[in-house]
DNA sequence: CTATATTGTGAACGGTTATTCACAATACCA
DNA sequence: TGGTATTGTGAATAACCGTTCACAATATAG
């Protein structure tokens, strides 16, 4: 049967979106431009109609995820005010993006990142920054209004806030769901907060 | 040139040695027979004398890996016999493992992990279990010898501890050396340690 | 309605990879 | 020393992958 035909941008959304699908199911190696045309329903050349080849489809992807990240930043700034609920609800969210199936992890610690061409890997490494200056940025208002304690610097707890789901994360990965990686999160959650908070 | 003969026990060992080598060099999916045949000083069918295919040498690197994992613990160990200066050497020579490019992140994070064999996959589930049971361990130590705060889990405590390196070592990895990787995991010990011990 | 640009299709190509196999060299044992 | 098992070699194979291209169908503009 053939496929419709679309709107070269839209079928860029549908493409990237696919292999975003396909990363999360089976992993960052086994998306093949085969198994991506059949995801989208259409022939593998087709893809090259709207993607000069393999490395602009996961640029896009890449976007994507960043795109996501960002959104839940936002989300979150705008949930509350306050600097620790804030970073809270930034965790809640985190955790289910990686649920979800949103392969952070995946795509973060695939091995196309740390081998493959540099400039994906600057771009990754950017996202991570970004990422990184926005809870830097949350906990830097928390010290200032007095609700977190302002003798460690923002991003050391910036980097250590990503440790609160990066090892639950990869252990629920490897577990098959037998890590109960939500409850986890929570608990290290209460540590990390009871930590950085001032006291009273 | 003709390589010498070696028996397979000996072979084994180099092929397996050579294959961590490559994989902390080039990454896990570079990793071919031919390149790995050329680190060993011989033909690519060679290898099939000593290993049945490419899965069993990934078999006998995460064996390796392991190794280097419990003998840091136990080194860890015999170095102090207070719990939280055992910490802070377990977290130093985690740090150098990863420095060195013993390729713990690479093999760990890697996607033949996630999306392999389901065997390789609880393989190393029960690796990173086993470490997280010793670090574990350390804590309850320290929490009986009344140095650790006895109100958290040592469960919690151990993941939070490997969340001190994780991150770290994804940002360093990605930086191209721009992020001081030491530093960074010296700063989060200070604060993981400030909150961890009792006061007095 | 017709011309033209856009999008989808199927077949094919070159490159890489893991793996196999018949054969040659080497170590070991009786 | 001679025979046998072990180990190394080179060539060949089959599968997969990304990519290209000539051609067909479809939308769009004039």
């Amino acid at each position: 049967m053939r496929a419709a035909k679309r709107k070269t941008e839209v079928r860029q959304e549908q493409i990237a979106q696919s292999a975003l699908t396909l990363i999360a199911r089976h992993g960052f190696h086994r998306l093949s431009i085969a198994a991506l045309a059949r995801e989208v329903g259409v022939v593998p050349s087709a893809i090259y109609r709207h993607y000069q080849g393999k490395e602009e489809v996961l640029d896009a992807v890449l976007e994507l995820v960043s795109q996501r990240l960002l959104e839940n930043v936002e989300a979150a700034r705008r949930e509350t005010a306050n600097a620790l609920e804030r970073l809270h609800a930034l965790l809640m969210r985190h955790v289910a993006l990686v649920q979800n199936g949103v392969p952070i992890p995946r795509v973060v610690f695939s091995e196309e990142i740390f081998t493959g061409h540099r400039k994906r890997r600057q771009r990754v490494h950017q996202i991570f920054q970004q990422y990184l200056g926005r809870v830097a940025g949350m906990i830097q208002e928390g010290q200032r209004a007095g609700a977190i304690r302002s003798e460690f610097s923002p991003v050391t707890l910036s980097v250590m806030f990503l440790g609160l789901v990066q090892p639950s994360a990869i252990l629920w990965l490897m577990s098959e769901g037998e890590f109960d990686f939500p409850q986890h999160v929570q608990n290290a959650w209460q540590v990390y907060c009871r930590m950085i908070q001032t006291k009273n």
